[in-house]
DNA sequence: GTCTATAGAGTGATAGAC
DNA sequence: GTCTATCACTCTATAGAC
């Protein structure tokens, strides 16, 4: 039996595609294994919990990724301005301009929003409060970099609905020139 | 055996609320039937082509819907801003203040987008070139009123993502609060 | 020998189609 | 209601690393 060793992190990625293209339920068994190479055996060896447990490790790792790329430094960094211009280019990046979904947003739309709550709202809550923090080093008052932040959040999540439901990239880039132009306004 | 007599349109809102609430992978025959009251032969009466059909037929009751109530007002309306103001309002009617999604919304983020392919674009292309008329009436040159009425679909679009996501409504009027004031500003 | 990664036949339940 | 396909999942077996 042909052993080639992997581990559950190796396997994440193409978890997480499955599961943005098909959703949570449309993601089966099937298709998960032939995406990502693995027999039932390995899958459940690595995700004892099954399927639920596949999404929950594919939403810890996206969280864990925003956190460390996107989330600490807009808390931390010194020139808010600069990291809020990272952000965006970051956001950029990781939607492929568009192209790629929100998992996280989409399992908010469907009944997995409330097997995942937890993740779901911490998501969002963290991303508006880093947001937040930076708009108001910034200069902002408290108020008016809440609001700013939660608009700001929200326009990355209707451009992608709005991208995917026209197929139409630029929807995504143009969307992000505007919330630019808006979070640089003081 | 009770021969109660319905037709198809009259099943097609508690058919709305299944695919809202569990998507269109998520929405089983059983539970249809559950919530329609319909056993599996009138459903496949009704609707020969079977979940495909019933969606579709939903999707088309929904473009009804906007296209009558809120794009020709956008369209049509001596008073654009008066038109938007009621758009504004309709929607947050239509959405319960941001506790119900946009089915068309969540059709796009999942492998159902394709499916539906021409619903979903056609949706969202209409709401643009409506809002984008009015905007124009009102005073703004063509490429600001594109730009803003893309801004303002996809601020929708995002606030009811959050909305859900954080389980919080109030997320859904804030939204609708401030692009009020911006579709409002010329 | 033990342990871990693998494969896949087999389970009952339930799916959508008709 | 009946059909067949497919679902998530279980379980046994096995290979190789120690």
């Amino acid at each position: 039996m042909a052993r080639v060793v992997s581990e559950r992190a190796d396997v994440l990625p193409a978890l997480g595609e499955v599961f943005r293209e098909h959703g949570f339920e449309g993601a089966s068994l099937a298709l998960i294994g032939a995406r990502t190479g693995l027999g039932k055996g390995s899958l459940y060896h690595f995700f004892p919990g099954g399927k639920e447990e596949m999404a929950e490790a594919v939403l810890a790792e996206i969280d864990a990724w925003f956190t460390h790329e996107i989330f600490a430094p807009l808390r931390e960094s010194k020139d808010p301005r600069q990291a809020i211009a990272a952000m965006l280019q970051a956001i950029d990046a990781y939607f492929r301009s568009g192209r790629r979904i929100c998992l996280i947003g989409a399992f908010a739309l469907g009944a997995t929003r409330d097997r995942f709550a937890a993740r779901v709202d911490g998501y969002f809550a963290a991303w508006e409060e880093a947001l937040g923090q930076a708009l108001m080093r910034l200069g902002h008052r408290k108020k008016a970099a809440v609001a700013l932040s939660e608009d700001a959040v929200a326009a990355i999540q209707g451009a992608l609905v709005l991208a995917r439901a026209r197929n139409d990239p630029a929807i995504f880039r143009r969307a992000l020139a505007r919330l630019g132009d808006r979070l640089r306004t003081v």
